[in-house]
DNA sequence: ATGCAAATGCAAATGGTTCGCATTTGTGTT
DNA sequence: AACACAAATGCGAACCATTTGCATTTGCAT
């Protein structure tokens, strides 16, 4: 995967510590995570930015398709993580939120089929899986 | 498809002019509808309602899942549509919002699949597919 | 017809997100 | 290395969808 560095530079970004500390963290995170989210986990690590500012950045990485904005059913927020870029569906941990990204698809042949059956031109699906990870699962179970 | 009388008597919910009206344009909708579209209108049919009273009543419906909130990718607002007795997933057309209902579903297998070979115990499954319509779909090619 | 829990209206509060504007900063150009 | 300027940022206010508190009304079992 690219590094933050690399990834402003292939979309003409201007390289400010605020946009690699966010990359980075997205990188790293293993969840979605939303604005505030990353605002504190800033704060945390003492860097001085605004709640404002995390969400001007998002919306240029959005932008330019460098993050993903997410919508989930365990939360109202909007949450993002850094974009894929092999089509995939994402497995949720309902429990712990944690995200496994599978690239693999099984619907593109129903999607034609249907495509023909409901006269649809489908240019796109989103299709996600909740349930337990394996260690919530063995938590929850004792 | 239950009347909107049966659908309140089955749940014991008071049967209101509000609730009835509010499942009955449900009823009759080919797209997903938000509070404010509904007291709108309600509102254009002279029905005197509160913009708050339409959220608590689909509140309690969804509570007995009589009817679904949806997210949809061009509105951030929650939508709503009356529940489906059978599972199936939807086909959203992205320019008039125009919604069927497929009663279909090609991912129990992959599901089972990727249980197994990432150790997730999926409980359900999100998937809708963007496109157009046909009249759309010949509407915007001309 | 009566009583009471449930439903409603209204206004205020909330929470996530966006915007306006003054200031600062990254970066291409001298 | 200094300059210039567009882009990025901070701060607070605004915005919008949704929720809540509370006083009043209403459906429905008795």
């Amino acid at each position: 995967m690219k590094t933050p560095e690399k990834m402003l530079e292939l979309h003409n970004l201007k390289k400010t510590g605020h946009r690699l500390m966010i990359l980075t963290i997205l990188k790293e995170s293993d969840r979605f995570l939303s604005a505030d989210d990353l605002y504190m986990k800033m704060k945390e690590e003492d860097e001085n930015i605004s709640l404002s500012t995390v969400y001007r950045i998002l919306e240029t990485f959005v932008l330019k398709s460098i993050v993903s904005a997410v919508n989930v059913e365990f939360s109202k927020k909007v949450l993002y993580e850094l974009a894929h870029e092999a089509h995939g569906h994402r497995l949720i941990c309902t429990n712990c939120h944690k995200v496994v990204y599978v690239e693999d698809c099984p619907v593109h042949n129903f999607e034609d089929a249907i495509s023909e059956e409901y006269d649809f031109d489908i240019k796109r699906h989103k299709l996600d899986f909740y349930g337990l990870c394996s260690e919530c699962k063995a938590e929850l179970s004792s």
